[in-house]
DNA sequence: AAGATTTATGATACAGTATATCATACCATC
DNA sequence: GATGGTATGATATACTGTATCATAAATCTT
């Protein structure tokens, strides 16, 4: 991610947040600056440790924890459950709707692929979901993978 | 899940677990059983509890872990990553391929319905995967949900 | 602008999940 | 019954996450 790119996304990434009556206050954008710029998927403790480098600041991992909670419900971060990790949207300035995202996750490096996927494909991942009696409440896909590079 | 049906459930497990020169020893057993005894997905620390309740014998943590890697491995057992909780494979009994299961998983009480996936929405969900320089691990889905109960 | 209210962050402690490592026991087969 | 492999126990510790109380910063009200 070039810095370019990195600023654009901040931007946009902030108008998103007023938008919801929330504020991309300066730490919550350094920790979203951080996992910008990392191409893997971090965890909370891993990201303290990006902000610290990159910005010379060190944040209590507890705040790392409620900033992660606040961009997640701004859907500007995503968590990989299955690697226990943090992972920026890929798609914060293409006014996505979030259909049904997902996403590929290398179980070595964890680097992670963002996949949309269509609406005939939604249908088909929702079907039986209600007969059953039950009620989808997030729809995010994570695969379990190994990438170019890891696999050999 | 009645006992008859643990008790034919275990028999082949068993089986299944020999095919694969793997053992069903008596501690291993316990750990399966006290999982199918259970309505939900239970973390490795509940499982040596309900082993202790179930059978008066105290399991280390450890070795939970080590048991549920190795029945794992089988795909006797499942992990659900959302929650950190393991879940007895459904469909021991019934000869499957594990194609695509998809695992609607309770977010409130952890209450786990696995589905088997026919095989179209197999290849749609492994569309992208080899083209985007991937390599599937795991064909297995875990979906946010909550269940009827907890629903209210 | 002073005070009151809400929101965000810091500090500390601790709970819950998982692995590393070394020791011991069990089991097969020769 | 010695040997080697597999399984389990014991202990320590690392990693992930939350609870709670305190403080600071922004916002609102009068």
């Amino acid at each position: 991610m070039n810095v370019d790119s990195i600023e654009s996304i901040i931007s946009k990434a902030e108008a998103m947040s007023n938008q919801h009556g929330k504020k991309l206050t300066p730490t919550r954008k350094q920790v979203l600056i951080a996992m910008l710029k990392s191409d893997k998927a971090l965890s909370a403790y891993e990201l303290a440790d990006s902000v610290k480098k990159e910005f010379d600041r060190s944040i209590p991992t507890m705040s790392v924890y409620r900033i992660l909670d606040v961009l997640m419900e701004l859907k500007l971060v995503h968590k990989m459950s299955i690697v226990n990790k943090y992972v920026a949207c890929s798609h914060i300035t293409c006014d996505h709707k979030h259909s049904f995202a997902r996403f590929l996750v290398c179980n070595n490096c964890h680097k992670v692929k963002e996949i949309m996927t269509n609406g005939s494909t939604v249908k088909i991942l929702q079907g039986n979901i209600e007969e059953l009696g039950f009620k989808l409440l997030n729809k995010q896909l994570e695969l379990n993978c190994l990438c170019h590079e890891c696999a050999g």
